[in-house]
DNA sequence: CATCTTAC
DNA sequence: TGCTGCCC
DNA sequence: GGGCAGCATCGTAAGATG
């Protein structure tokens, strides 16, 4: 349990005490306890053991008794009894936009609504609009954020997915009547959102690899039928494992990581050869044909081997049989990235190490990219701190020789599309990326006006995480896609894939048509810690599920030719200046 | 127009 | 619920 | 030093409500 965890659980607490109405100060001692939390930066172990705990501000006798309750056993019993005096489904209405504590409160209140399905009916009734605090705006944004969350119900982040599906393939892979074992299903194509994790596993008896499957700690096992054993993880995702003989696994593995439309198309294709492909093995008339793996099904069918992230059925056959595939992207191309946070604004890592973060994973640059000044929320930076920031990369740069930290900003695009800070001082950075942070709700043609203004902002180097969704949690904002992106081209403005795994944007689905229409792409991790820059990873499967190439993405440049881009760009800019 | 709630 | 200041 | 009462609330802006 570390600082962040116990913050969150004193933010729910503080929630879950406001809805249920207690005292409006208790319920501001959790939430300043809790960012209290996040800005302590020290041992709490080492405070616990000793006693001191009510040394970190706001904490003091009874939130100290929290925070090592916390640390002993992981949870607190206060949270789990609000929990279990409130309906059921507070959690999930507290989701809802626009509905917070103190509406839900009301709801309950005087309306008993303890769950979406009562809210849901309410609304249909219009049961909300003589209720304080209530009318007929809120009501309809309360029933859309509930046709959304009923949308993302049950599905989860790939970034779950995969964490889950490496918990498991742990536990069985080094199992000795394991031979062969995989995930498979929308983990492995790289899916950005995922209903359940998929494994494939070759070996017999079965019976012993299903035991060791169950044997999850904190998994539920679901009713086992036939070679399919399921569990339910704590978070509630679900993990079926397929056990197959092991001259069944290679058609098999090729069967559960689909998807369904790549499968028939295949099958198609195969087909047409005068094969039959099942899960159960590749056929002709001569009988089942041996395959040793994926590689050896796609080789007889006359197919390169096509990588799990394309078998979305968007032209990856007809690409593989006349052989024009695209070198697919690795997370070994990149050569750096940009777009990450620092302490000066919303992350908790410092310069310092970040820059040793970087080197370690073999990058030679990092493109800092704090908060600029209107984002309050986040303490963007003025242009002071801003200055002060550029003394600092350049002190450190001086200690580096074959590594190099790049003045950025994340600017935010105002609502009329102008940038967040004068020219001057936007002119001095690195690079400069534009992004989205407030009026999410413009109409499409207001929205896009706006964003056409920053692209044609000559100091504008990218646009930051273009679409503005929240994997799970918020829709897009409206646009004209494809005007953006034709815009981006136009202006030499790189367009972001924001690696974080709430994000993944834009959306792996648009990133061909942008290669497509000559638009660069950055891979950027957007971190807001160190551990953040392993967000790159999520990019990397995202960019290769758009068919991008290591030549179609930025920060797979060397250094060098990154810097001639990021020059020629600021250079285009005077040249139109000189001559309009 | 002041107040309240929410969200960044 | 935390913190301060006041009282004893 | 303990007990007690009284007060407390980052930062801002949008947007709805009344």
């Amino acid at each position: 349990m570390d600082r962040i965890q116990i913050s969150d659980i004193f933010q729910q607490v503080a929630q879950l005490l406001e809805v249920q109405g207690g005292n409006p100060y208790r319920v501001g001692a959790y939430r300043r306890a809790a960012r209290s939390l996040v800005d302590f930066s020290g041992s709490l172990d080492g405070l616990a053991g000793a006693g001191r705990l009510r040394e970190i501000p706001g904490i003091g006798e009874k939130l100290a008794q929290d925070v090592a309750e916390v640390l002993k056993t992981g949870d607190l019993a206060l949270r789990r009894e609000l929990l279990a005096t409130l309906p059921k489904g507070v959690e999930e209405l507290l989701r809802i936009p626009n509905l917070g504590p103190k509406r839900a409160r009301i709801l309950l209140e005087k309306l008993q609504i303890g769950s979406l399905g009562e809210l849901e009916y309410a609304c249909n009734e219009n049961r909300l609009l003589d209720l304080p605090g209530f009318g007929a705006r809120i009501q309809d944004v309360i029933l859309a954020g509930i046709e959304r969350l009923k949308r993302f119900k049950g599905r989860f982040l790939l970034s779950d997915g995969l964490e889950a599906a490496a918990l498991l393939t742990a536990g069985l892979a080094n199992h000795p009547q394991c031979a062969q074992l995989s995930e498979a299903g929308s983990v492995r194509r790289g899916c950005e959102t995922v209903k359940d994790v998929d494994l494939v596993a070759a070996g017999r008896p079965c019976r012993v690899l299903l035991d060791v499957f169950y044997a999850t700690p904190g998994a539920v096992m679901q009713t086992p039928r036939g070679n399919k054993a399921k569990i339910r993880l704590k978070n509630g995702l679900q993990v079926d494992l397929h056990c197959v003989s092991p001259a069944q696994f290679p058609a098999a593995l090729l069967h559960y990581t689909g998807s369904r439309e790549h499968n028939i198309a295949l099958r198609e294709h195969a087909r047409g050869l005068g094969f039959d492909l099942s899960p159960q093995g590749l056929r002709n008339a001569g009988g089942l044909i041996a395959c040793a793996s994926e590689e050896d099904l796609y080789r007889i069918l006359q197919l390169a081997p096509i990588a799990p992230e394309l078998r979305e059925n968007r032209g990856e056959i007809a690409a593989a049989a006349e052989n024009r595939l695209p070198r697919l992207v690795q997370e070994a191309d990149l050569r750096g990235v940009f777009h990450v946070h620092t302490v000066a604004s919303d992350g908790r890592a410092t310069l310092a190490e970040l820059a040793a973060a970087a080197r370690a994973r073999g990058w030679s640059y990092l493109g800092i990219c704090d908060h600029s000044q209107s984002a309050h929320y986040a303490r963007g930076l003025d242009a002071e701190r801003v200055r002060e920031q550029w003394r600092d990369i350049d002190e450190l740069n001086s200690q580096f020789e074959d590594f190099q930290l790049l003045k950025g900003i994340e600017s935010d695009i105002l609502v009329d599309g102008r940038l967040d800070y004068p020219d001057e001082l936007l002119a001095g950075f690195d690079f400069v990326i534009a992004s989205i942070h407030s009026h999410f709700n413009l109409g499409p043609a207001a929205q896009t006006r706006r964003l056409l203004a920053a692209i044609a902002n000559p100091r504008t180097t990218m646009l930051g995480h273009p679409s503005g969704r929240l994997l799970l949690a918020r829709d897009a904002y409206q646009f004209d896609q494809q005007a953006v992106l034709q815009a981006a081209a136009r202006h030499g403005v790189v367009v972001e894939l924001n690696a974080n795994p709430q994000r993944l944007d834009l959306d792996w689905r648009l990133l061909r048509t942008a290669r497509d229409l000559g638009v660069l792409i950055a891979i950027n991790p957007d971190a807001h810690s160190v551990q953040g820059l392993d967000h790159v990873r999520y990019g990397v499967i995202s960019a290769r599920k758009g068919w991008l190439e290591a030549r179609d993405i930025l920060n797979c440049r060397e250094k060098g030719e990154m810097l001639q881009y990021l020059r020629a760009r600021r250079a285009g800019f005077a040249a139109r200046v000189a001559c309009p």
